[in-house]
DNA sequence: GTCTATACGGAGATAGAC
DNA sequence: GTCTATCTCCGTATAGAC
């Protein structure tokens, strides 16, 4: 078996990932186009020459990053079926917390993928399929607790579940600077508030002159 | 007084138009770091000397892109105005697609702003204020129907302003490649879901089991 | 596996003629 | 106001030594 008595770091695996890792994040901040080759290799403290050892060229660098949003995708499954058939008032404050966390730790990963989608086609796809699956495992959900008859049977379920995902992405996109204390309690507050919407309706409880003026 | 007999295209202020149209455009499809002059100026049908007697620089370009935001947050601005207070059945759908085709009309100045907002801060900065801008004035109208008893009065509506506006936003991002006939159908559809959602909420009515389980 | 050195093209920008 | 010509630098990518 292969031994490492001491220093000797970084095995090829470690540094294609170190390489991705990089780049990822400076394609979050600088966009892919606007991040050089020569700023990757001096971030990840390697030269120019060896991140074409490992990949064939810049743009395999956006393929590779782009791909790993399946890992993404398998943790939002998980979280959807572990909270199984749970009523929504339970489950649902879950699901936006834990979406809205892990959008956040993969914050530079969602950022490119978001910001590059226009200019490079593949990655709006894989953007737009990420969405659509993720939506349709909520839309099953929710399916599932209108057939419960805890949601109303005319709820639009795929509208329902798209606007839900949409609004704590786009909570996370335009706040995605904030430090790590300040995001958890504005987190917290507009994950509450918007399961509040979400739930109840922004109307009036039944203010229908015939009926129940004061029940 | 100034008089044209004939030809003679393209006064300055035109021409500044043009360029800024143009670059609004390539830089949507292609990212502003991804747009080169010499493509811009051939867009335009001139040369890349030209565009540096009309601007500064690139830089200054994307600069004056986002600055015609304003423009679009006056057009917002009549819409929540012209629409009063008039109740939120009769104003919202008028509201969600007024904001949908205002969108969609300036969707690369959007795309751009989008796109760019991370890689760019005061594009960024740009975006966010508009937004809240935006928001502000939704929400203003929304806690007018909640004195009016039209909307509940917990409703928290800055969040329920900024859910209905972004679940709309990243309808239009991700659909944004959809000719006229098809967007014209999904706009219409998601609109009509969407509102309904938000103003009923995906709560069945009422289970509660100890009242009006059969009113 | 990692670095040095270098080729090659293209990017933004300027000067000056018309 | 518009174009032609040109400058300079930097970006990606390759070759080859260690």
């Amino acid at each position: 078996m292969p031994e490492r008595t001491t220093t000797a770091r970084a095995t090829p695996d470690e540094r294609r990932r170190q390489i991705l890792d990089v780049a990822c994040t400076l394609f979050a901040h600088h966009g892919y186009a606007g991040t050089t080759t020569k700023a990757i290799a001096s971030a990840a403290g390697i030269t120019e020459g060896l991140i074409y050892h490992y990949f064939g060229g810049k743009a395999d660098l956006l393929v590779e990053v782009v791909n790993q949003r399946s890992a993404l995708l398998t943790q939002v499954r998980t979280l959807l079926r572990d909270e199984g058939d749970a009523p929504v008032v339970r489950t649902m404050p879950l699901i936006a917390r834990g979406w809205v966390e892990l959008v956040r730790r993969q914050g530079d990963l969602v950022i490119t993928m978001v910001s590059e989608s226009h200019a490079h086609p593949e990655v709006g796809a894989a953007f737009q399929g990420l969405l659509d699956e993720i939506r349709g495992g909520l839309e099953g959900y929710l399916q599932r607790r209108v057939a419960a008859g805890e949601l109303r049977a005319d709820l639009p379920v795929s509208v329902a579940a798209a606007s839900f995902l949409s609004s704590l992405l786009m909570f996370f996109y335009t706040r995605a600077d904030l430090d790590e204390a300040a995001w958890q309690v504005e987190a917290s507050r507009f994950t509450a508030a918007l399961l509040d919407v979400w739930l109840h309706g922004a109307l009036a409880p039944t203010q229908n002159p015939t009926q129940n003026p004061t029940p």
